[in-house]
DNA sequence: CGGTCCGTACTAGTATCCAAGGATACAAGT
DNA sequence: ACTTGTATCCTTGGATACTAGTACGGACCG
């Protein structure tokens, strides 16, 4: 490895995980679409690493089911499973709708002025159309409605399952109309959760989670090459 | 491949599978307890493979909480986070529950034989005292059913959150009044499902998970080591 | 011209080697 | 006797070499 100079201990360490958010990252957004073959090697070399550290980041991308390994074949980013899309939700509006129902009961002073917080750095990011911010600030404050409900182990359940849907909401990005209804919607359930209206956060919940979800069959229907059984197979 | 000599090239080959079921089973069955050390070397080459594809065992086992991997250290069986077994419960209960009030509304003659099939089978292991059998007729008949709920994707979700469970359960073995009660519960379940009584099915789904999950503080008491905080630190 | 066969150039899986950091045992100095 | 420095061993992380299996393309034959 010492060879001209030893240009790679001077450089900043390429590490593992973002060589992992990177992919995760490119597949989420759909710049590398279903079928796109990825060598352990090709990209072992575009990183800087050797194919050890690279082959967990597959592992750990296949695990999450965004890539295929083939054993002697090649990996491959997968198509997204419509069966596994609505099970994943399922998992998730079950989970959150559930959680959100004991967090009413919890939510003291303090969150809920950490989640006011929250909510107006959401109002402020959507005003600077800056995505990439509010889907942090969203996350974030799904994850701490978990944490209110005492379930703060749940949300990496939550993360896998999201991984999927992300997928989908990011083929269903650009319809101008969402970015409202989701604010409405976040500032319903705080305010549920204020009031401590178990029914009503839950309720509102639900409604949330499946704004998202609705869509699904008009996404899969619009890119047909994006899911299972778009591509006869690979 | 099978030339004379060598002994390892003549025995059937390990595969990775079987490595990450052995150590998964010692850890649940608390052969392997919480803080032993395991290397990477040690078990390559007891099992007669490499240190690549014991480490990804090792990483995989590190993923569902079973294995802490401590850089330039060493890797040790884990505790058992009393908050991730709460959490873990939670998970589960939720998920099924609501899948089986689905299922009830769904559940057509076929899988009504199949599940009374199962159940007679899981009578028949019990008389026998023969657990492992039940545990994997138990665990066939949850997976049914979430199939039957039309949410084949969630079990995966489940068998997550159920290694942590079935980690504590194997501690509390040895109760005589379990298996009756297990048991039973299962007929009401099957019971219900048949009546299509969604309500029902949920309440007594309910009860049974939280059979296992009521020993919980019983179990950490009485095996301390075992647990989170139970040993100072490691 | 079409089909088959074989070689080549990939792939992932596995084995082995090196690097770097931590723990520990032992020895030297106070 | 205690503390501190050091040397050695052990650990995982990463890099590289090798194995085996697959796909594809071109050449050869019918």
């Amino acid at each position: 490895m010492a060879r001209l100079g030893n240009l790679a201990k001077m450089a900043p360490r390429i590490t593992v995980e973002q060589v992992y958010d990177d992919l995760h990252g490119r597949i989420v957004r759909g710049e590398l679409r279903p079928g796109d073959a990825l060598s352990e090697t090709r990209v072992a070399e575009s990183v800087g690493l050797s194919r050890t550290p690279v082959r967990e980041v597959f592992w750990r991308l296949a695990e999450v089911g965004f890539l295929r390994v083939v054993p002697q074949v090649g990996t491959f980013v997968a198509p997204i499973n419509v069966q596994a899309v609505r099970d994943n939700h399922f998992i998730r509006e079950t989970l959150e709708c559930r959680a959100i129902g004991q967090a009413a009961g919890l939510a003291g002073p303090a969150d809920l002025v950490a989640l006011r917080d929250n909510l107006a750095q959401q109002d402020a990011a959507m005003a600077a159309n800056d995505f990439a911010a509010f889907f942090a600030l969203d996350e974030a404050m799904h994850r701490s409605l978990m944490e209110i409900a005492g379930h703060p182990f749940v949300w990496s359940v939550i993360t896998g399952a999201k991984a999927q849907l992300d997928r989908v909401r990011f083929l269903s990005l650009g319809e101008p109309e969402w970015p409202q209804m989701i604010m409405a919607q976040h500032h319903e359930l705080v305010a549920a959760l204020a009031a401590g209206d178990s029914n009503a956060a839950t309720r509102v919940m639900t409604a949330h989670l499946r704004t998202a979800f609705a869509a699904i069959d008009r996404i899969a229907a619009s890119h047909p090459d994006f899911f299972d059984g778009g591509l006869p197979n690979r």
